[in-house]
DNA sequence: GGATGTGAAGTCGTTCACAGCT
DNA sequence: AGCTGTGAACGACTTCACATCC
Protein backbone atom coordinates (compact mmCIF):
# COMPACT_ATOMS: atom_id res chain seq x y z
CA UNK A 1 0.00 0.00 0.00
CA UNK A 2 1.06 3.42 -1.02
CA UNK A 3 0.47 6.88 -1.49
CA UNK A 4 -2.72 8.34 -0.43
CA UNK A 5 -4.88 6.47 1.65
CA UNK A 6 -8.31 6.98 1.28
CA UNK A 7 -10.19 6.60 4.77
CA UNK A 8 -14.57 7.06 5.53
CA UNK A 9 -14.74 10.19 3.49
CA UNK A 10 -13.86 11.26 -0.13
CA UNK A 11 -11.59 13.61 -1.00
CA UNK A 12 -13.09 17.49 -1.32
CA UNK A 13 -11.29 19.58 -3.64
CA UNK A 14 -9.81 22.34 -1.77
CA UNK A 15 -11.49 24.64 -4.37
CA UNK A 16 -14.83 23.29 -3.41
CA UNK A 17 -14.28 24.59 0.16
CA UNK A 18 -12.60 27.94 -0.63
CA UNK A 19 -15.87 28.59 -2.89
CA UNK A 20 -18.39 26.93 -0.09
CA UNK A 21 -17.05 30.68 1.76
CA UNK A 22 -17.61 32.53 -0.89
CA UNK A 23 -21.10 30.88 -0.95
CA UNK A 24 -21.47 31.61 2.50
CA UNK A 25 -20.56 35.50 2.63
CA UNK A 26 -23.38 35.48 -0.80
CA UNK A 27 -25.94 33.92 1.07
CA UNK A 28 -25.27 36.41 4.41
CA UNK A 29 -25.44 39.43 2.16
CA UNK A 30 -29.22 38.03 0.76
CA UNK A 31 -30.27 36.94 4.04
CA UNK A 32 -29.94 40.30 5.24
CA UNK A 33 -32.00 41.70 2.09
CA UNK A 34 -34.42 39.79 3.79
CA UNK A 35 -34.31 37.04 0.68
CA UNK A 36 -35.91 33.86 1.44
CA UNK A 37 -35.14 31.71 -1.44
CA UNK A 38 -32.26 31.17 -3.88
CA UNK A 39 -31.68 28.74 -7.11
CA UNK A 40 -28.07 27.54 -8.05
CA UNK A 41 -28.03 30.01 -11.09
CA UNK A 42 -28.46 33.12 -9.41
CA UNK A 43 -26.03 32.06 -6.48
CA UNK A 44 -23.78 31.31 -9.25
CA UNK A 45 -24.15 34.53 -10.86
CA UNK A 46 -23.86 36.37 -7.44
CA UNK A 47 -20.38 34.32 -6.76
CA UNK A 48 -19.37 34.80 -10.15
CA UNK A 49 -19.07 31.03 -10.81
CA UNK A 50 -20.93 28.29 -13.05
CA UNK A 51 -24.25 26.90 -11.71
CA UNK A 52 -23.15 23.57 -11.83
CA UNK A 53 -20.48 24.42 -9.53
CA UNK A 54 -22.62 24.87 -7.00
CA UNK A 55 -24.60 22.24 -7.02
CA UNK A 56 -22.12 19.60 -7.64
CA UNK A 57 -19.96 21.54 -4.52
CA UNK A 58 -23.19 20.84 -2.73
CA UNK A 59 -24.04 17.58 -3.54
CA UNK A 60 -20.68 16.41 -1.84
CA UNK A 61 -22.18 16.89 1.37
CA UNK A 62 -25.89 16.47 1.22
CA UNK A 63 -29.03 17.41 -0.96
CA UNK A 64 -29.72 20.87 0.36
CA UNK A 65 -32.09 21.75 -2.32
CA UNK A 66 -35.75 21.45 -3.60
CA UNK A 67 -35.99 20.48 -7.28
CA UNK A 68 -38.28 22.78 -9.07
CA UNK A 69 -37.77 25.33 -6.38
CA UNK A 70 -34.32 26.32 -4.88
CA UNK A 71 -32.56 26.40 -1.77
CA UNK A 72 -33.62 28.01 1.01
CA UNK A 73 -31.12 31.07 2.09
CA UNK A 74 -31.16 30.47 5.96
CA UNK A 75 -31.29 27.12 5.49
CA UNK A 76 -28.47 26.24 3.12
CA UNK A 77 -26.36 29.13 5.19
CA UNK A 78 -26.50 27.09 8.10
CA UNK A 79 -25.72 24.05 6.70
CA UNK A 80 -22.64 25.52 4.84
CA UNK A 81 -21.31 26.83 8.07
CA UNK A 82 -21.97 23.74 9.46
CA UNK A 83 -19.29 21.99 6.88
CA UNK A 84 -17.36 24.63 7.11
CA UNK A 85 -16.95 24.68 10.87
CA UNK A 86 -17.80 28.54 10.84
CA UNK A 87 -20.50 28.23 13.15
CA UNK A 88 -18.36 27.73 15.93
CA UNK A 89 -15.46 29.84 17.47
CA UNK A 90 -11.88 29.06 17.00
CA UNK A 91 -9.32 30.72 19.44
CA UNK A 92 -6.21 31.70 18.14
CA UNK A 93 -2.90 32.80 19.41
CA UNK A 94 0.07 35.06 17.86
CA UNK A 95 3.59 33.85 17.49
CA UNK A 96 6.03 36.78 16.76
CA UNK A 97 5.08 40.35 17.69
CA UNK A 98 7.04 42.09 15.08
CA UNK A 99 5.63 43.78 12.85
CA UNK A 100 2.81 41.49 11.08
CA UNK A 101 2.02 40.22 14.74
CA UNK A 102 1.44 43.42 16.30
CA UNK A 103 -0.33 43.98 12.92
CA UNK A 104 -3.08 41.12 13.48
CA UNK A 105 -3.05 42.20 17.06
CA UNK A 106 -3.80 45.63 16.78
CA UNK A 107 -6.20 45.40 14.56
CA UNK A 108 -7.79 42.07 15.05
CA UNK A 109 -11.02 42.98 14.52
CA UNK A 110 -10.82 42.53 10.69
CA UNK A 111 -11.16 39.21 11.53
CA UNK A 112 -14.73 37.79 11.77
CA UNK A 113 -16.45 37.50 14.97
CA UNK A 114 -16.01 33.63 15.33
CA UNK A 115 -12.32 33.97 14.99
CA UNK A 116 -10.71 35.71 18.05
CA UNK A 117 -6.85 35.95 18.70
CA UNK A 118 -6.42 35.14 22.81
CA UNK A 119 -2.81 35.22 23.24
CA UNK A 120 0.25 36.83 21.82
CA UNK A 121 3.95 35.06 22.24
CA UNK A 122 6.73 36.27 21.45
CA UNK A 123 10.73 35.49 22.21
CA UNK A 124 11.89 38.66 23.69
CA UNK A 125 8.44 40.16 25.63
CA UNK A 126 9.55 43.57 27.41
CA UNK A 127 11.24 44.07 23.73
CA UNK A 128 7.60 44.24 22.20
CA UNK A 129 5.38 44.64 25.11
CA UNK A 130 5.65 48.44 24.94
CA UNK A 131 5.33 49.34 21.28
CA UNK A 132 1.73 46.86 21.21
CA UNK A 133 0.55 48.68 24.57
CA UNK A 134 1.01 51.99 22.93
CA UNK A 135 -1.22 50.30 20.05
CA UNK A 136 -4.01 48.80 22.23
CA UNK A 137 -4.21 52.03 24.50
CA UNK A 138 -3.64 49.34 27.09
CA UNK A 139 -0.89 47.21 28.97
CA UNK A 140 -0.67 44.34 26.55
CA UNK A 141 0.11 40.83 27.50
CA UNK A 142 2.98 39.32 25.40
CA UNK A 143 4.53 36.28 26.62
CA UNK A 144 7.14 34.11 26.66
CA UNK A 145 7.33 31.74 23.78
CA UNK A 146 8.54 28.74 26.02
CA UNK A 147 4.99 29.44 27.70
CA UNK A 148 3.09 28.02 24.63
CA UNK A 149 2.32 24.48 25.81
CA UNK A 150 1.24 25.73 29.08
CA UNK A 151 -0.85 28.49 27.33
CA UNK A 152 -2.09 26.63 24.46
CA UNK A 153 -4.20 24.62 27.20
CA UNK A 154 -5.10 26.79 29.50
CA UNK A 155 -6.77 28.97 26.79
CA UNK A 156 -7.70 26.00 24.38
CA UNK A 157 -6.15 27.64 21.42
CA UNK A 158 -7.12 25.99 18.43
CA UNK A 159 -4.84 27.79 15.57
CA UNK A 160 -1.59 29.49 16.03
CA UNK A 161 -0.43 32.14 13.69
CA UNK A 162 3.28 32.27 12.62
CA UNK A 163 4.72 35.48 12.30
CA UNK A 164 8.14 35.52 12.76
CA UNK A 165 11.19 35.67 10.56
CA UNK A 166 11.27 32.43 8.13
CA UNK A 167 14.05 31.26 10.06
CA UNK A 168 12.20 30.39 13.19
CA UNK A 169 8.68 29.49 11.18
CA UNK A 170 9.73 25.83 11.61
CA UNK A 171 10.86 25.38 14.96
CA UNK A 172 7.70 27.69 15.51
CA UNK A 173 5.54 25.07 14.32
CA UNK A 174 7.26 22.24 15.89
CA UNK A 175 6.56 24.52 19.64
CA UNK A 176 3.08 24.69 18.28
CA UNK A 177 2.23 20.71 17.58
CA UNK A 178 3.98 19.94 20.43
CA UNK A 179 1.57 22.01 22.16
CA UNK A 180 -1.53 20.09 20.61
CA UNK A 181 -2.12 23.18 18.57
CA UNK A 182 -3.45 21.39 15.14
CA UNK A 183 -4.03 24.19 13.15
CA UNK A 184 -1.44 26.91 11.72
CA UNK A 185 -1.85 29.80 9.97
CA UNK A 186 1.96 30.11 8.35
CA UNK A 187 2.87 34.22 7.32
CA UNK A 188 6.23 33.43 7.40
CA UNK A 189 7.88 32.95 4.10
CA UNK A 190 8.99 29.18 4.78
CA UNK A 191 7.86 26.06 3.84
CA UNK A 192 6.65 24.00 7.22
CA UNK A 193 6.15 20.62 7.51
CA UNK A 194 3.96 19.15 10.74
CA UNK A 195 2.71 15.60 11.24
CA UNK A 196 -0.23 13.99 10.24
CA UNK A 197 -3.09 15.27 12.21
CA UNK A 198 -2.06 19.04 11.73
CA UNK A 199 -2.47 21.64 9.32
CA UNK A 200 -0.50 24.16 7.70
CA UNK A 201 -2.27 26.53 5.29
CA UNK A 202 0.30 29.49 4.16
CA UNK A 203 -0.13 33.19 3.74
CA UNK A 204 2.82 34.40 1.96
CA UNK A 205 2.10 38.25 0.58
CA UNK A 206 5.27 38.20 -1.68
CA UNK A 207 3.79 35.13 -3.42
CA UNK A 208 0.37 36.90 -4.24
CA UNK A 209 2.56 40.23 -5.25
CA UNK A 210 4.82 38.15 -7.30
CA UNK A 211 1.76 36.39 -9.00
CA UNK A 212 0.26 40.11 -9.47
CA UNK A 213 3.67 41.17 -10.98
CA UNK A 214 3.74 38.23 -13.24
CA UNK A 215 -0.13 38.53 -15.00
CA UNK A 216 0.64 42.87 -15.23
CA UNK A 217 4.01 41.96 -16.80
CA UNK A 218 2.42 39.53 -20.04
CA UNK A 219 0.70 42.21 -21.00
CA UNK A 220 -0.42 40.29 -24.06
CA UNK A 221 -3.25 38.07 -22.28
CA UNK A 222 -6.45 36.76 -23.06
CA UNK A 223 -9.74 38.55 -24.28
CA UNK A 224 -12.26 36.67 -22.42
CA UNK A 225 -15.39 37.27 -24.62
CA UNK A 226 -18.60 38.58 -23.00
CA UNK A 227 -21.43 35.68 -23.54
CA UNK B 1 -16.72 32.73 -31.53
CA UNK B 2 -17.05 32.44 -27.84
CA UNK B 3 -15.46 31.48 -24.63
CA UNK B 4 -11.68 32.13 -24.41
CA UNK B 5 -9.54 33.15 -27.27
CA UNK B 6 -5.69 32.33 -27.27
CA UNK B 7 -3.46 35.27 -28.41
CA UNK B 8 0.15 34.53 -28.84
CA UNK B 9 1.01 33.09 -25.14
CA UNK B 10 -0.29 29.62 -24.58
CA UNK B 11 -1.88 29.32 -20.82
CA UNK B 12 0.34 29.53 -17.69
CA UNK B 13 -1.31 27.50 -14.90
CA UNK B 14 -1.30 29.93 -11.91
CA UNK B 15 -0.15 27.01 -9.77
CA UNK B 16 3.35 26.84 -11.94
CA UNK B 17 3.66 31.01 -11.05
CA UNK B 18 2.92 30.49 -7.39
CA UNK B 19 5.60 27.55 -7.48
CA UNK B 20 7.82 30.18 -9.35
CA UNK B 21 8.04 32.22 -6.56
CA UNK B 22 8.59 29.25 -4.38
CA UNK B 23 11.17 28.49 -6.27
CA UNK B 24 12.46 31.82 -6.49
CA UNK B 25 12.52 32.04 -2.80
CA UNK B 26 14.72 28.80 -2.58
CA UNK B 27 17.06 29.95 -4.68
CA UNK B 28 17.85 32.92 -2.94
CA UNK B 29 18.68 30.61 -0.09
CA UNK B 30 21.00 28.80 -1.85
CA UNK B 31 22.54 31.67 -3.50
CA UNK B 32 23.47 33.11 -0.07
CA UNK B 33 24.99 29.57 0.94
CA UNK B 34 26.77 29.99 -2.11
CA UNK B 35 25.69 27.50 -3.93
CA UNK B 36 26.23 26.90 -7.76
CA UNK B 37 24.49 24.11 -9.27
CA UNK B 38 21.13 22.37 -8.23
CA UNK B 39 19.15 19.83 -10.03
CA UNK B 40 15.67 19.54 -10.18
CA UNK B 41 15.62 17.11 -7.92
CA UNK B 42 17.07 18.87 -5.02
CA UNK B 43 15.14 21.74 -5.86
CA UNK B 44 12.35 19.98 -5.91
CA UNK B 45 12.84 18.14 -2.28
CA UNK B 46 13.14 21.69 -0.85
CA UNK B 47 10.21 23.16 -2.32
CA UNK B 48 8.44 20.04 -1.35
CA UNK B 49 6.96 19.35 -5.24
CA UNK B 50 7.83 16.70 -7.69
CA UNK B 51 10.98 16.94 -9.87
CA UNK B 52 9.22 16.54 -13.19
CA UNK B 53 6.67 19.39 -11.91
CA UNK B 54 9.93 21.48 -11.89
CA UNK B 55 10.60 20.87 -15.47
CA UNK B 56 7.52 21.04 -16.80
CA UNK B 57 6.93 24.54 -15.12
CA UNK B 58 10.22 25.93 -15.91
CA UNK B 59 9.99 24.52 -19.73
CA UNK B 60 6.67 26.63 -20.34
CA UNK B 61 9.42 29.92 -19.84
CA UNK B 62 12.39 28.14 -22.34
CA UNK B 63 15.57 25.84 -21.22
CA UNK B 64 17.22 27.11 -18.33
CA UNK B 65 19.68 24.05 -17.10
CA UNK B 66 21.73 21.93 -18.85
CA UNK B 67 21.48 18.14 -19.89
CA UNK B 68 23.56 15.93 -17.13
CA UNK B 69 24.59 18.83 -14.38
CA UNK B 70 21.40 21.08 -13.43
CA UNK B 71 21.04 24.34 -13.05
CA UNK B 72 23.00 27.51 -12.29
CA UNK B 73 21.17 29.32 -9.16
CA UNK B 74 22.22 32.52 -9.82
CA UNK B 75 21.34 32.19 -13.33
CA UNK B 76 17.80 30.07 -12.80
CA UNK B 77 17.10 32.30 -10.14
CA UNK B 78 17.41 35.68 -12.52
CA UNK B 79 15.50 34.04 -15.20
CA UNK B 80 12.44 33.54 -12.73
CA UNK B 81 12.65 36.88 -11.36
CA UNK B 82 12.62 37.89 -14.99
CA UNK B 83 9.49 35.78 -15.67
CA UNK B 84 7.71 36.83 -12.54
CA UNK B 85 8.24 40.64 -12.99
CA UNK B 86 9.56 40.56 -9.83
CA UNK B 87 13.05 42.13 -10.62
CA UNK B 88 11.39 45.49 -11.51
CA UNK B 89 10.19 47.75 -8.13
CA UNK B 90 6.27 47.81 -7.80
CA UNK B 91 4.57 51.14 -6.95
CA UNK B 92 1.68 50.59 -4.52
CA UNK B 93 -1.38 52.60 -2.94
CA UNK B 94 -3.58 51.60 -0.27
CA UNK B 95 -6.88 52.75 -0.59
CA UNK B 96 -8.89 52.67 2.63
CA UNK B 97 -6.93 53.61 5.61
CA UNK B 98 -9.63 51.97 7.94
CA UNK B 99 -7.68 49.03 10.24
CA UNK B 100 -6.37 46.55 8.08
CA UNK B 101 -5.34 49.75 5.33
CA UNK B 102 -3.49 51.52 8.52
CA UNK B 103 -1.51 47.85 9.58
CA UNK B 104 -0.53 47.92 5.84
CA UNK B 105 1.12 51.26 5.85
CA UNK B 106 2.58 50.96 9.53
CA UNK B 107 4.37 47.68 8.80
CA UNK B 108 5.01 47.81 4.97
CA UNK B 109 8.45 46.90 5.60
CA UNK B 110 7.38 43.21 5.58
CA UNK B 111 6.88 43.78 2.13
CA UNK B 112 9.63 42.60 0.22
CA UNK B 113 11.84 45.32 -1.61
CA UNK B 114 10.72 45.94 -4.77
CA UNK B 115 7.06 46.82 -3.43
CA UNK B 116 6.61 49.69 -2.07
CA UNK B 117 3.83 51.52 -0.86
CA UNK B 118 3.67 55.28 -2.12
CA UNK B 119 0.76 56.63 -1.70
CA UNK B 120 -2.39 56.37 1.05
CA UNK B 121 -6.32 57.23 0.48
CA UNK B 122 -9.31 57.54 2.33
CA UNK B 123 -12.61 58.78 1.85
CA UNK B 124 -12.73 61.04 4.84
CA UNK B 125 -8.33 61.63 5.65
CA UNK B 126 -8.89 64.09 8.50
CA UNK B 127 -10.22 61.34 10.38
CA UNK B 128 -7.74 59.05 9.81
CA UNK B 129 -4.68 60.94 9.47
CA UNK B 130 -4.22 61.21 13.25
CA UNK B 131 -4.19 57.98 14.14
CA UNK B 132 -1.75 56.87 11.58
CA UNK B 133 0.95 59.45 12.20
CA UNK B 134 1.09 58.22 15.97
CA UNK B 135 2.11 54.54 14.75
CA UNK B 136 4.44 56.41 11.76
CA UNK B 137 6.10 58.67 13.99
CA UNK B 138 5.55 61.65 11.91
CA UNK B 139 2.76 62.94 9.88
CA UNK B 140 1.43 60.96 7.76
CA UNK B 141 0.03 61.64 4.38
CA UNK B 142 -3.27 60.48 3.32
CA UNK B 143 -5.15 61.77 0.47
CA UNK B 144 -8.52 62.37 -0.29
CA UNK B 145 -9.98 59.11 -2.65
CA UNK B 146 -11.09 62.10 -5.18
CA UNK B 147 -7.49 62.42 -6.02
CA UNK B 148 -6.24 58.76 -7.19
CA UNK B 149 -7.04 59.90 -10.52
CA UNK B 150 -3.88 62.46 -10.49
CA UNK B 151 -1.68 61.26 -8.30
CA UNK B 152 -1.59 57.53 -9.66
CA UNK B 153 -0.24 59.03 -12.55
CA UNK B 154 2.00 61.60 -10.92
CA UNK B 155 3.55 58.32 -8.75
CA UNK B 156 3.39 55.97 -11.26
CA UNK B 157 1.16 53.63 -9.04
CA UNK B 158 1.07 50.11 -10.73
CA UNK B 159 -0.93 48.14 -7.74
CA UNK B 160 -3.59 49.33 -5.70
CA UNK B 161 -4.82 47.46 -2.02
CA UNK B 162 -7.99 47.82 -1.63
CA UNK B 163 -8.63 47.69 2.04
CA UNK B 164 -12.25 49.25 2.44
CA UNK B 165 -15.58 47.94 3.90
CA UNK B 166 -16.49 45.43 1.15
CA UNK B 167 -19.47 47.62 0.37
CA UNK B 168 -17.26 49.86 -1.18
CA UNK B 169 -14.73 47.63 -3.10
CA UNK B 170 -16.57 47.65 -6.00
CA UNK B 171 -16.56 51.47 -6.46
CA UNK B 172 -12.92 51.65 -5.59
CA UNK B 173 -12.06 48.76 -8.39
CA UNK B 174 -13.77 51.28 -10.57
CA UNK B 175 -11.62 53.98 -9.65
CA UNK B 176 -8.32 52.88 -9.96
CA UNK B 177 -9.23 51.34 -13.64
CA UNK B 178 -10.53 54.60 -14.28
CA UNK B 179 -6.67 55.79 -12.83
CA UNK B 180 -5.19 53.18 -15.39
CA UNK B 181 -3.95 51.03 -12.10
CA UNK B 182 -3.92 47.96 -14.08
CA UNK B 183 -3.08 45.64 -10.94
CA UNK B 184 -5.90 45.19 -7.73
CA UNK B 185 -5.07 43.13 -4.51
CA UNK B 186 -8.26 43.40 -3.30
CA UNK B 187 -8.72 42.53 0.77
CA UNK B 188 -11.85 43.35 0.96
CA UNK B 189 -14.60 40.32 1.09
CA UNK B 190 -16.41 40.87 -2.15
CA UNK B 191 -16.44 39.51 -5.49
CA UNK B 192 -14.90 42.59 -7.50
CA UNK B 193 -14.90 43.03 -11.42
CA UNK B 194 -12.54 44.71 -13.59
CA UNK B 195 -12.38 44.90 -17.57
CA UNK B 196 -10.14 43.31 -19.45
CA UNK B 197 -6.27 43.87 -19.28
CA UNK B 198 -6.63 44.64 -15.56
CA UNK B 199 -6.37 41.91 -13.10
CA UNK B 200 -7.63 41.52 -9.52
CA UNK B 201 -6.36 39.13 -6.89
CA UNK B 202 -7.90 38.52 -3.74
CA UNK B 203 -6.85 38.25 -0.25
CA UNK B 204 -9.75 36.94 1.92
CA UNK B 205 -8.51 36.05 5.46
CA UNK B 206 -11.42 34.71 6.29
CA UNK B 207 -11.97 32.27 3.01
CA UNK B 208 -8.21 31.36 4.74
CA UNK B 209 -9.71 30.69 8.10
CA UNK B 210 -12.92 29.03 6.79
CA UNK B 211 -10.40 26.56 5.25
CA UNK B 212 -8.94 26.26 7.91
CA UNK B 213 -11.86 25.02 10.09
CA UNK B 214 -12.96 22.80 7.86
CA UNK B 215 -9.74 20.95 8.15
CA UNK B 216 -9.49 21.19 12.00
CA UNK B 217 -13.49 19.95 11.73
CA UNK B 218 -12.75 16.91 9.71
CA UNK B 219 -11.11 14.65 12.47
CA UNK B 220 -11.22 11.67 10.09
CA UNK B 221 -9.27 12.89 7.40
CA UNK B 222 -6.52 10.89 5.20
CA UNK B 223 -3.51 9.28 6.12
CA UNK B 224 -0.26 10.13 3.75
CA UNK B 225 1.67 7.26 4.07
CA UNK B 226 5.46 7.83 3.96
CA UNK B 227 6.96 7.28 0.41
C1' DG C 1 -42.70 24.11 -15.68
C1' DG C 2 -38.67 24.59 -13.45
C1' DA C 3 -34.65 23.77 -10.72
C1' DT C 4 -32.03 20.17 -8.51
C1' DG C 5 -28.79 16.23 -8.52
C1' DT C 6 -25.66 13.50 -11.27
C1' DG C 7 -23.40 10.40 -14.88
C1' DA C 8 -20.68 11.38 -18.76
C1' DA C 9 -17.75 14.32 -21.41
C1' DG C 10 -14.43 17.67 -21.51
C1' DT C 11 -10.65 20.41 -19.89
C1' DC C 12 -6.76 21.24 -17.30
C1' DG C 13 -2.82 20.11 -14.44
C1' DT C 14 0.39 16.55 -12.65
C1' DT C 15 3.27 12.55 -12.91
C1' DC C 16 5.57 9.03 -15.45
C1' DA C 17 9.03 7.31 -18.27
C1' DC C 18 12.37 7.77 -21.50
C1' DA C 19 14.71 9.97 -25.47
C1' DG C 20 18.17 13.32 -26.06
C1' DC C 21 22.20 16.07 -24.60
C1' DT C 22 26.42 17.11 -22.18
C1' DA D 1 26.60 8.18 -16.43
C1' DG D 2 23.52 11.69 -15.26
C1' DC D 3 20.06 15.10 -15.56
C1' DT D 4 17.21 17.79 -18.49
C1' DG D 5 13.22 18.33 -21.58
C1' DT D 6 8.91 16.35 -23.17
C1' DG D 7 5.22 13.23 -25.27
C1' DA D 8 2.01 10.28 -23.30
C1' DA D 9 -0.62 8.43 -19.42
C1' DC D 10 -2.95 9.60 -15.62
C1' DG D 11 -5.77 11.93 -12.37
C1' DA D 12 -8.51 15.77 -10.81
C1' DC D 13 -11.66 19.36 -11.37
C1' DT D 14 -15.22 21.63 -14.24
C1' DT D 15 -18.92 21.84 -17.40
C1' DC D 16 -22.54 19.80 -19.96
C1' DA D 17 -26.83 17.70 -20.50
C1' DC D 18 -30.56 15.42 -18.92
C1' DA D 19 -33.25 12.33 -15.88
C1' DT D 20 -35.54 13.19 -11.67
C1' DC D 21 -38.48 15.14 -8.59
C1' DC D 22 -41.24 19.11 -6.43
Amino acid sequence: MKGVTKLKYKKIPEATIRRLSRYSRCLEEMEEKGEKVVSSALLAKKCVVNAAQVRKDLAYFGEFGIRGVGYYVEDLLNNIKKILGSNKEWRMAVIGVGNLGSALLSYKDFLKQNYKIVAAFDIDPPRVIGRVSEKLGKPAEVLHINRVREVAKERKIDIGLITTPPSEAQGVANLLVEAGVRGILNFAPAQVTVPVGFVVKDVFFSTILDNLAYLLSTETGYFIDKK
